[in-house]
DNA sequence: ATTATAGTTATCCATATAGCTAACTATAAT
DNA sequence: ATTATAGTTAGCTATATGGATAACTATAAT
């Protein structure tokens, strides 16, 4: 339960931000070397390294080096975790009006709306 | 599209954090003013409002206030915004094998696995 | 044997984040 | 009229984050 908040913690953290979530898009179309998945930013490799750093201790990719390259690889069953938050929370969501009380009390406050 | 980015950092970045996942996950099931929901934490009340802004800012939660309470309800459409974004993965992910080349090298990748 | 390539390690920097306290405002409640 | 309640505003602090450069290692390629 606290690992599975913890991982949720990070897993949200890598994914706020649109050169991890683009490296992500890029990687589930195929594994690449981390050369290639840099090329498209101005950015140092060093700083790059980072945002592979923080995809793979959120376990998003995966990556293994031969030779003098490092290749990664999506991982799909943390993306399927984060998912599961956003099903649950949209089961709550749905299921607001079986109850008779919420459901007048909601209708009283969308009437309020201007 | 550069909007849609921004939007899903903020977006992610507010979901990066516990507590504020467990007001979305509060939220759902109905509207709560702030007091009430800064009760489970034990943090200075000023510390918690932070986490309302995050929240509120990222579009997940709306507030209005009444007299000196602030009713806080959640706000459906950006959760489906972030949904999509899983979503497009996933597909792009099943879509994987559609093309035989690739197949054919992610064959040899596996195989090459211990 | 040299040189180029692909990362890695170490250090540094500016800004953002998450928390705090203290002092304040405005609205009930007594 | 007082007092208590529910937020708000204004600083302050420690740590995390996203970026940089410089110097290094290990593996191709020539």
């Amino acid at each position: 339960m606290d690992n599975y908040n913890a991982s949720l913690d990070t897993l949200f953290h890598a994914l706020a931000d649109p050169t991890r979530r683009a490296v992500v898009q890029r990687l589930v179309k195929g594994p690449a070397p981390v050369k290639e998945l840099a090329a498209p930013y101005d950015m140092a490799l060093p700083s790059f390294m980072k945002h592979i750093s923080v995809l793979e201790e959120a376990g998003l990719i995966a990556s293994k080096k031969q030779g003098r390259v490092r290749t990664c690889t999506f991982n799909p069953d943390k993306l399927a975790a984060a998912e599961k938050w956003f099903d649950d929370q949209r089961t709550i969501w749905a299921s607001r009006f079986d109850n008779l009380d919420t459901l007048l009390t909601t209708l009283q406050g969308e009437t309020d709306e201007t």
